[in-house]
Parts: C-alpha cells; structure tokens; sequence
RNA sequence: GGAGAGAUGGCCGAGUCGGCUGAAGGCGCUCGCCUGCUAAGCGAGUGUGGGGUGAAAGCUCCACCGAGGGUUCGAAUCCCUCUCUCUCCGCCA
C-alpha cells in the first residue's frame, strides 16, 4: 500500500499512475475520510489531555484524602465524549485502510506507460529457436503419447486444470524442482525454505493478494486459511512484523512449493495442457533488501532466473511490463518468456517484480540502519525461478524429436538416473 | 478433543490492594571519557505509530505492555472473547 501522507501530498501524481494503469478509482472518498479523521482527532487527543490531567489531580486528592467527587463526576461526561469520538475514529480509519488497501503501487519512473501486454518493450533475446525437419508438436501431445502426462485422469479424480504425471514425466518435474533449488542454492547464494502452503489473510493482504483479488484465491472452509498461489506470499511474509538490522540483509530465499489458483476469468483461455493448472509447481526465489540496492536487486534476481533456461539451453526473451500490464503491487515487472515451438508462441515462465516499499508497509517489514534509531521500510523483490510445470513444457517441446521421443539436456541428467531420452516403452 | 500455564520495549526480565510505570533492573546498541592496543571501567543517550506547530532543527500532545471488546473519573494491572506458545492426557503421519 501506499504511504497515506505519500497519497495526501502526491494526489497528482497517483492520480496520473492509476490513468497510466487504465484503472478508474475514485481518490476524493479518502481524502475527505482524511480530513474528517485529521478534524476530529484533534479534539479528541485534546480531551484525553484533560482527562489525564484530571486523573492525576484525582490520584493526588485520594492520597491526600481530600474529595475528588467533584471532578470525577465531571470527567464521566468527557470519557463519555471521548468513547463517542474513539468509536467515530474507528470506522473512519477503517474505512480509509479499506480504500488504501485498494490503491496499486506507483510504477518505477522506468516503467513504459502503456495499455496492455502489446505494449511491453522486449528488453533482451537469448538464444534462438531450434529448427525442426518436421512440424513440432505440441506438449500435451507429446505427453499423452509418450504416456507421461494424463489429463482425462486427472479430471476424474478432481477437475478440469489439473494434470496426472506419470513415471518419467513424474519424475522430469522432481529433476527440474531439484535442478533449479540446487542452482540457486549453491551457485547464486539463496538460503532454501520449505514454508507452509496454506497461509492466513493477513499474510495475503501483506503481499497484495488480499483484499481485491480474494477470486484467484482457493480458501479453506470454515477456517482462514488459503492454498497459496505463490511461494511469494509465505516467503516474503517469513519477516512480518519484524525489524531487520541493514548489516543481516540482503535476504535471498528460495522455495519449491505448489501453488494454487482458481483462475477465475480465465475460462476459455489455455484450456489445454499444463499451461494453465489450478495447481502447479513453482520455484520462487524471494528478496528482502534495503532500498538503496533494490533494483540492482531486481537485476540480480532476473539474471538468476534467467540461467536456468540457459543451462537448459532453451531459448527465451524478457519484456519489461508497461503500466497497463503492471501488476498491482508491482513498482517494476520483467516477465521471461520461453519458446514454445509447438505453439510457435513466447509465453511467460518467469515474473520478476520490485515492490519498493509497497509489500513491506503492508506486511510491517522494516530495516534499520546501523547507528540509526529510526526504522525505515524494507524493499521485497521476487520472481519465478522458474515455473516448474511451464520448463518442463518447454523442455518436452524444444527437444522433441521426429520419433516422438524427447532428449533431455544434459544438465538434468544426473537427476534423473544419467537418462538421456524420454521415450515411449513398450 | 480434554486439563492446566503463559504472552511486557531490539533481547532477557520486574510490575505490590487498578492512580507520576512508556513502563524498574540487566543485556545489546550509539556518542563521549579513560587506559599504549583490546577487554574492563565511567558518563550520557537509546521503542513504535499518529496528530498539532514550524522553512527546518525542534517543541508539544495522543495512543500502544499478544489482538479485540468491557468495567472505571482512571487499566500492563480487574472481566469477557479470540490468537499464539508451553506442559500433561487422548488421537495420529
């Protein structure tokens, strides 16, 4: 969320972002909401002054064993004022958080002001698509024929967006879990977590996902409790409430978890294949960083992401996403974007994002400086590292061969007993 | 699921019958002094959030002792609800 008093004095400029945004919001409720509470906290905070005075004046004839009947009749009155305008206050603040809690994040000034994802600058190509002697298939067809991914199965037992692997297909997503977790890890420093994967609201609403987007989220029944829809929100929630000394940060985490999505509003979309699940694997790597380096960060964490899909040897490009495309908490978006030959297609794998300071006010994640009393707000940045499901679909369409067998980079190999193909047993 | 104990500042830890307790004491941290260096020692300072005022430094006020409500002129202290932690019993991967 944005800062309130950021709000008051910048209307300008949020007003500007939210056009920029294509999002239609109407700021004058929260500024008149902010006055109203400015006007009545005054008068309130000046009869509690009287009433601590009075108290110590009644404290005082007590001891003293005067009569203090007086004055404490007369203070029933003002306690009375004060819990009227304590309860006024109550419901004017929680209004003002409910409509800040709706305000997205202001876009870095690098941000390209546009309309939707048409319009997001490519930023960097790696790689080149292969070139097939023959038409390239597509994963799910590659997967059900080689008999490792099954989705009419799948449906049975729970739904449509949901997949059943088999045997080494199965075991293909374990290597890549194990593959990216292992790199970032040992060779780009994140300490690995295994967090719970299901979270309460307030670790939702700490990193954005709550209170509007509650229809992507899967919730338990009876109980406040959510299936995640990203490592990103246990994660970066690890340090709610906290305040970090400067000298312990950065903070480089990383996690394997599902991650849970109703993807409501997406219904004709991707429809077939692992593209679009209502549950999939994730390895996410989460950043908690002063600010002073958080884009630096951003960089960092967009390059570590990115040398899985080197090492897999796939290639991919990055776009920087325009501020109609921008997610909500997101001050600076880079997407990765593997090919897919057997859909001829880009499609995202990775989303790298700064939040600045926007998931930290919300989830209270602070930092202080050596030699500084005052604590200031720390920066979170995260990003996919990678998708699980969505390499493996790159992998089964980048190296499938004419035969309907599928060669496996050799990087995996060791994770997956020195196998050097995927292909259909007989 | 049953029974009990607890939750206080960055950390540890006091808080008597409700009233100079924003909160003793210690640790840590910051600045200064002292010692040839380090350690020790001495002195001072050191929470967060919000408001008013001011160009600013500052001054000043209010709130906060797990969360929310209640009693009261006044609550860290009393009452209720909830959350979490711990112990014992039951169940269980």
């Amino acid at each position: 969320m944005l800062d309130l008093k950021y709000v008051r004095d910048h209307m300008d400029q949020v007003q500007q972002m939210l056009r920029n945004r294509k999002l239609d919001m109407d700021l004058t409720r929260l500024v008149r909401l902010d006055a109203n509470r400015r006007r009545i906290l005054v008068e309130v905070e000046e009869l509690k002054r009287q009433r601590n005075v009075a108290s110590e004046e009644i404290s005082l004839a007590k001891r003293e064993k005067r009569d203090a009947s007086r004055l404490i009749e007369d203070m029933k009155d003002v306690a009375q004022r004060i819990k009227a305008m304590d309860q006024e206050l109550a419901v004017i603040e929680e209004r003002m958080n409910d409509e800040l809690l709706l305000i997205p994040n202001m876009p870095h000034e690098s941000v390209v002001v546009g309309g939707d994802e048409k319009d997001n600058p490519v930023i960097k190509t790696w790689g080149s698509p292969p070139a097939f002697d023959f038409a390239p298939r597509n994963h799910w067809d590659i997967g059900e024929s080689l008999g490792i991914l099954d989705f009419e199965r799948a449906a049975k037992m729970t739904g449509a967006r949901f997949a059943l692997y088999w045997g080494q297909g199965a075991a293909l997503e374990r290597a890549l879990i194990n593959f990216m977790l292992d790199v970032h890890v040992r060779q780009h420093g994140y300490t690995e977590v295994l967090p719970p994967f299901m979270v309460n609201s307030s670790s939702l609403v700490g990193t954005g996902q709550l209170p509007k987007f509650k229809e992507d989220l899967f919730k338990l029944e009876g109980r406040d409790y959510y299936l995640i829809p990203t490592a990103e929100v246990p994660v970066t929630n690890i340090h709610m409430n906290e305040v970090l000394e400067e000298e312990d940060l950065p903070k480089y985490y990383t996690a394997y978890t599902p991650c849970f999505r109703s993807e409501a509003g997406s219904y004709g979309k991707d429809t077939r294949g692992l593209i679009r699940q209502h549950q999939f694997n994730k390895v996410e790597l989460v950043k908690i960083v002063s600010p002073d380096t958080s884009y630096q960060e951003l960089e960092n964490l967009l390059l570590n992401a990115e040398t899985i899909l080197q090492k897999l040897n796939i290639h991919y490009r990055v776009v920087s996403l325009c501020t109609g495309d921008l997610g909500f908490s997101s001050a600076k978006t880079y997407d990765i974007e593997v090919w897919l030959p057997g859909q001829n297609t880009y499609r995202e794998i990775s989303s790298c994002s700064n939040f600045e300071d926007f998931q930290a006010r919300r989830a209270n994640i602070r930092l202080r400086r050596k030699g500084k009393s005052k604590t200031e707000l720390a920066h979170t940045i995260n990003g996919s590292g990678l998708a699980v499901g969505r390499t493996l679909v790159a992998v089964l369409e980048n190296f499938q061969q004419q035969d309907g067998s599928v060669l496996i980079p050799p990087v995996l190999q060791p994770y997956l007993g020195n196998v050097e193909r995927i292909e259909t047993i007989h």
